[in-house]
DNA sequence: TAATTTTGCATCGTGTACGATTTTATTGTG
DNA sequence: CACAATAAAATCGTACACGATGCAAAATTA
């Protein structure tokens, strides 16, 4: 019986999951400046972005659950980087604010993606690959997330 | 200032995250069958390649420190998945082998590589894209590893 | 309108990740 | 040989992820 592809190195999964924690660990040394976490710092590109938002938009924009985002954003209202109020309109709605000092961070940050950017690229990733490794991954996204639904 | 940069959409770092953990989701269905996480299933990828390895060689093909290693092998070992056993020439070294019932495991692992393939695959994600996309992220992970030992 | 269902969020328990520190064993050096 | 330096694991503390459950508010329905 051939297990070949049991072999780590046939596997798609694992290069991806190691990418993730080798990104994760490169954003850190920037990130640290800031003193957030990259999940923080996803949290704040949303709000960045449009602030504002239900903890519900929220889940729904990073693909995580409230058991996840919950904890992730009270440690942050502690941080004093965001506000968390009940909706009056309706109260099961949590509205997330940013503070002064979580829409402050935005000019620190500003140049973060293009330095990333920077130390990835090198005569063998080419922007253009980045480019297509992007589409690519979205539309796995797209296939991943409607396989979860039906199963 | 131009900040569009900064948009969750313009970012390569967060496909990545989120096809990471989306990926672990499709696997669950499979491996929770096999009692195992996604992280204890690229562990016994590794044994069943060559079994007996140290806890170095692990976290050398994994990528992963022994903080996070040393508890999960614990609990492998706690599971009967594997032996951990000081090696004699080196009382340093903690030798990881398989248990009968570990090994007995591959058997039932031999499709899910292919299932998984199958979830994935469709018109729009052919096996061309899908092995290109392993190929730029195996570049892109040369890549940061040796930033990251720069840094 | 009272009972039921749904929705939005929080909490709990378990399992990773990972920086920092500790412990023990081996190696190198004077 | 003594002793510092190095190496391999383990441990600790903090922060995610996520399945399962709980809970209160709103919507639906009988």
């Amino acid at each position: 019986m051939d297990s070949s592809q049991l072999q780590l190195n046939n596997q798609i999964c694992f290069p991806i999951y190691s990418t993730s924690r080798l990104i994760t660990k490169a954003y850190k040394p920037y990130l640290d400046k800031l003193g957030i976490t990259y999940p923080q710092y996803l949290v704040l590109l949303v709000l960045w972005e449009k602030d504002r938002k239900t903890v519900n938009e929220l889940t729904n924009k990073l693909m995580l659950d409230t058991n996840t985002l919950s904890p992730l954003l009270k440690r942050m209202e502690k941080m004093d980087l965001l506000q968390r109020k009940r909706s009056q309109e309706d109260q099961r709605n949590v509205i997330i604010e940013l503070t002064t000092k979580g829409n402050q961070l935005k000019s620190k940050a500003l140049h973060i993606p293009e330095n990333l950017l920077g130390t990835i690229l090198n005569e063998e990733i080419s922007l253009d690959k980045v480019i297509q490794l992007k589409e690519t991954l979205d539309a796995l996204i797209e296939r991943l997330k409607t396989n979860i639904r039906n199963t």
